[in-house]
RNA sequence: UCCUCGAUAGCUCAAUGGUAGAGCACCCGGCUGUUAACCGGGUGGUUGCUGGUUCGAGUCCAGCUCGAGGAGCCA
């Protein structure tokens, strides 16, 4: 009986388990057979490559072992040996494959390659094949990164809510959270829907953002983070929008703009960094199989200083880049897709912040620039992915902060302790949201959100 | 939501308006260490749905469903 060992320890030290009997569990990834011997590749989940499994007619179930159909679960004994063959330094001796759970007929998955839009009509399976292998435990480390870098630095980790009655930014369609039954609304005199009744006495929803409690704790805490599941109702059909995705927002106390871009360059940075030392095979994997110059463009990021412009200047260097867009570049409009993809990936070829965009297309929270035109916001543009964070510095000004509320047309009843935090020794304080799943697809290469996330939800698919 | 493209075997894809095919998977056989093994044979189809044009529709037309890409919204 050997010792029960997982294929990673197998690949991590390979050395201290030779001529030795061990033990692995996994599933068949492909066999193979030759007229007396025969491969049988296992893998149990725990690295990514697979262990080869040599078996022979001495084998007391030789015949039913190499012929294993794709997905098979397995339990194998034998001696951990250097292998004669090319392709693996070591292998395993199989002294007894154990049959622990069959593989029905008409298993969708098989050694080959499938698209992905056909994997993800099998999204409770497709965790089993390479790409999302390396995917989403890329996923789970650069988790993991958020988590260390912000705590390195002394941020605390605030769990902000995930049912809010706010609105955040007053824009965006929200999922609404109730336990009204929507075929028997209990109504008020008017007739309307009286969402007293309802579970928490007022309408309430899924959260699209955490920065308004963020904003809150920073002024206790003074750097404060939230990482959670945040949810958009909008109909959006992209590869880049999903309804229910990860973000990360940072919030600092006694900051402004220039400290949440420096922060939100290291974060990047060192989130590359990370990944990349704990999954080289995975990244390896990425480079060669999903986008060929990965290396290179991470390469480019770890080295490069960002580029960091302002909004009328990226307006200026877009019109005399005397390109034909197929919407014009004119200060006061947002800048187009095309216009972001142009700056990062033409003129500067590396990410790059814009800051100072014109109020009127910005959100009511940001801090209003000397000009009495822009605002203290910026938007980080990378190469292939576009808008990776969006962040600003928040206006503490309180008769500012009333008067835009006003502009916008806001009641400022709905923001009241959002006013307070004004009151009660507010500060000048900043911070910025990053998408994680963009993060992700931008450190892997992959290149539509709803491959990197496990169960993805977006229009008219909840499925798994 | 708008624009464009697509849907044929389990998967990936072929098929001038004229008998629906290949590779892989699967089943059977062969094979002196294989690497998505290889070689030979076999099984497998209401061509997304509904209707129309035609002697005849996978192919042309209309509507619908689903998917993908682009745009908008954004992270």
């Amino acid at each position: 009986m050997g010792e029960k060992v997982t294929v990673k320890e197998l690949f991590r030290g390979a050395q201290t388990h030779l001529r030795k009997k061990v033990e692995v569990s996994g599933w068949v990834r492909t066999a193979r057979d030759s007229k007396a011997f025969g491969f049988i590749e296992v893998n149990d989940g725990t690295f990514f490559k697979n262990l080869q499994v040599v078996v022979d007619k001495t084998l007391p179930n030789f015949k039913e072992a190499v012929g294993l159909p794709v997905g098979t679960a397995v339990r194998v004994e034998g001696e951990l040996v250097e292998s004669p063959g090319a392709g693996q330094a070591f292998e395993l001796r199989g002294e007894k494959v154990e049959i622990v759970g069959t593989v029905a007929p008409g298993y969708p998955l098989q050694k080959k390659r499938h698209s992905f839009e056909y994997l993800r009509t099998v999204a409770h399976l497709r965790p089993r094949t390479n790409t999302f292998w390396a995917v989403f435990r890329l996923r789970s480390l650069a988790a993991q990164a958020i988590h260390s870098f912000f705590q390195e630095r002394g941020f605390i980790y605030i769990h902000t809510p995930i049912i809010t009655a706010s609105d955040c930014e007053g824009a965006g369609a929200l999922f609404q959270v109730s336990t009204i039954d929507p075929a028997d609304p209990p109504r008020n005199e008017e007739g309307e829907v009286d969402y007293d009744k309802d579970f928490f006495g007022k309408r309430t929803y899924l959260t699209v953002s955490g920065q308004l409690e963020a904003e809150a704790c920073c002024h206790a805490f003074r750097n404060v983070y939230t990482f959670g599941p945040t949810f958009r109702a909008e109909n959006s059909n992209t590869p880049r929008h999903a309804a229910e995705f990860w973000m990360v927002e940072p919030e600092m106390a006694f900051a402004g703009l220039e400290e949440a871009m420096d922060l939100a360059e290291a974060l990047i940075k060192y989130l590359v960094k990370y990944v990349w030392e704990q999954a080289p095979e995975e990244m390896e994997f990425f480079q060669r199989f999903i986008e060929k110059d990965l290396f290179i463009r991470l390469e480019n990021l770890l080295h490069a200083e960002f580029a960091r412009i302002t909004y009328t200047e990226a307006v200026k260097l877009l019109q005399e880049a005397g390109v034909a867009f197929e919407y014009p570049v004119e200060w006061g409009k947002d800048l187009q897709t095309e216009h972001e993809r142009y700056l990062t990936e033409k003129i500067f070829k590396k990410p790059v912040f814009v800051t100072g965009y014109p109020k009127d297309i910005k959100a009511f929270y940001m801090r209003l620039n000397d000009d009495n035109k822009t605002v203290a916001a910026m938007d980080l543009l990378v190469p292939g992915v576009g808008e990776l964070i969006g962040g600003s510095q928040r206006e503490e000004r309180l008769p500012l902060l009333e008067k835009r509320l006003a502009e916008l047309g806001m009641g400022k009843e709905d923001y009241w302790w959002y006013l307070e935090l004004r009151q009660y020794g507010g500060v000048p304080h900043a911070g910025f949201g990053l998408g994680f799943e963009r993060a992700v697809m931008y450190i892997t290469g992959m290149k539509n959100i709803r491959d990197v996330i496990p169960f993805p939800r977006t229009v008219r698919s909840a499925e798994f």
